[in-house]
DNA sequence: GCGTTAATTCTCAATTTGAGCATAATAAGA
DNA sequence: TCTTATTATGCTCAAATTGAGAATTAACGC
């Protein structure tokens, strides 16, 4: 007879708030855990799809009704936070959402976390973030030396800077998951010490961001990635803002979760010539300067081109861009 | 007691044999049926891993070993042949691979299957193709008029515009999934009757293009949709040719997978500026005309630029001339 | 009124595309 | 041998897009 084998539908909720990114998270049944995505089993009698089920767990453990779904990935690893206290084989379909930022349901204990909280080394906002240049580089330097012979340690060199850029390669932000996997199998993020039952012993290295509960953490590196990739070619963005808003509150949106500034001026110019958003003729007065124009998502776009997203025009510094 | 669950890992392995791309099929268990793509079911105490498990099954089945494997989509309808013989509930784990072209193993039974035999429409590098003008947008405009009310018609109008192009909108080549799912739901493929139990009596309509077994056409459109995109930013079409190629080769490649024909000194022009290959001096003289120069993929640029891609510098619009 | 803060418009050069013409090197056939 | 067909490869040129930043406008607080 053969092992038992379940599926878990795990849900990254993405939402920003201001000029931040964060994820929804749900508190782990033990206290002093980290928190958890919200995920629960496939029921096969109940779960027409795997969308529905998905939906059934967010709504039953947050309150929260998901419009944008969109499934991410399949992971499996027998090795990986892939067993239950059953010892029954446990995939786990991971799926992205995103929502507008709103008022969470009070009392189930579910909270917005920030995800470079999670991930601090993808915030590249105020430039290279000081956890990328103090802690990570230097330990990354380290285990590439501490590679077993010269092949592997120029293998583990050519990873490093392709994934977390170099003199030669740029930065690029879509490598998020690779960024993860790399800082994982460097054992620089705690779930790399929690995974290995051969501890070092000692005290536990508490690794570099905020870690979450099983694989969540790699399930929001996937999310992120994709967002970022996807933002280019798809309208997306418009998913996380309010029926109406300025340019500018639109391009804080896109820089949160690409994790770079933008060039504002031209910015606008690809927005409005991708006929992306439509005046509303109304002004939002609160800006600090001189009123903006509130703006809207001009549906029609999905109707009118095969690819409408918003472009990065990058600034002087990140020449990370594509085709 | 719940009902079983079970994972099957299904491959959909890619080659370009000429001008055509090809994937590779197995025989189905009875005859006369379709072909299937390979696939098993995952063994939760065999495989380590999800993609390990695909390797063995496909290794068993064909007798290839896989080099470029990449995960596409888990799909778990309950509705659409994922419940088995024993009526456990089935969802399927599916995989891209590409190969190059190769001899296969005699005796198993494994075939190579044009794609565009299987998704007929999708081949645009004579224009449009004869069962997309004269059978799918015709059959799809009475879908559209047979729509409950005019909102739904609208609704139906703009979902055909959108996949199969029109005046205003183009064709984008990365829709195929979409396209699958909208032929799907209007009933032109052979496996929306099958999936119906209820069915209209009468003889069933054949549909557009060969059916493949399962849900295994679902999740070819997947796969090439995902291929066709990838290839602008990652140099995935070196999988499919030689260790050297001529540059129209190279290029015959990426129009095989496209469905597209493409500008041909410009598609030299971005190859060659993204540094993507080096030429090794050696000439291909079976060309039929002027001998042309062998190429090689340069690996470096893995190690270069964060997206290095092909690129489409697409012909004039509906344009396909020999090159 | 004056400085501050943003919004919005414009410029301008550098690059990148899209399209096509011209020339070079081979094989097959007259 | 000379011509023609066929493909490779090089080159040109205009149009469009991008990257960067200057200039101008419209509020607010004092």
């Amino acid at each position: 007879m053969s092992r038992e084998l379940r599926v878990g539908l795990h849900a990254a909720i993405v939402a920003v708030t201001g000029e931040q990114p964060r994820v929804l998270t749900v508190p782990d049944l033990a206290a002093n855990l980290p928190a958890a995505l919200p995920f629960g089993p496939l029921d096969p009698d109940q779960h027409r799809t795997l969308e529905l089920g998905l939906r059934a767990w967010v709504q039953e453990q947050t309150g929260m009704e998901l419009a944008y779904v969109e499934q991410l990935y399949t992971f499996g690893d027998r090795d990986r936070a892939s067993s239950d206290a059953a010892g029954a084989r446990v995939l786990a379909v991971a799926y992205l959402a995103l929502v507008r930022e709103r008022q969470l349901a009070e009392g189930r204990g579910a909270a917005w976390e920030s995800v470079y909280a999670v991930l601090p080394w993808e915030d590249r906002r105020q430039g290279e973030p000081d956890v990328l240049r103090d802690q990570i580089r230097p330990r990354l330097a380290t285990w590439v030396r501490a590679g077993a012979d010269t092949a592997m340690r120029r293998s583990r060199r050519g990873r490093v800077d392709i994934t977390f850029g170099s003199e030669s390669a740029g930065w690029d932000s879509e490598r998020v998951l690779d960024r993860f996997e790399l800082l994982y199998e460097a054992g620089l993020v705690a779930e790399a010490s929690r995974d290995q039952s051969r501890s070092t012993g000692g005290t536990p290295d508490p690794g570099v961001g905020e870690p979450l509960a099983l694989d969540h953490r790699r399930i929001l590196a996937t999310a992120l990635g994709r967002l970022r990739g996807k933002l280019k070619y798809r309208p997306l963005v418009f998913e996380l803002l309010p029926e109406t808003f300025t340019l500018l509150r639109l391009q804080h949106t896109v820089e949160a979760l690409v994790g770079v500034r933008l060039h504002k001026q031209n910015f606008r110019r690809l927005v409005e010539r991708g006929r992306l958003v439509e005046g509303t003729g109304r002004l939002e007065s609160a800006t600090g300067g001189r009123p903006a124009e509130l703006f809207r998502f001009r549906r029609d776009v999905l109707h009118e081109r095969p690819a409408p997203g918003v472009g990065l025009p990058g600034l002087p510094h990140g020449r990370s861009r594509r085709v």
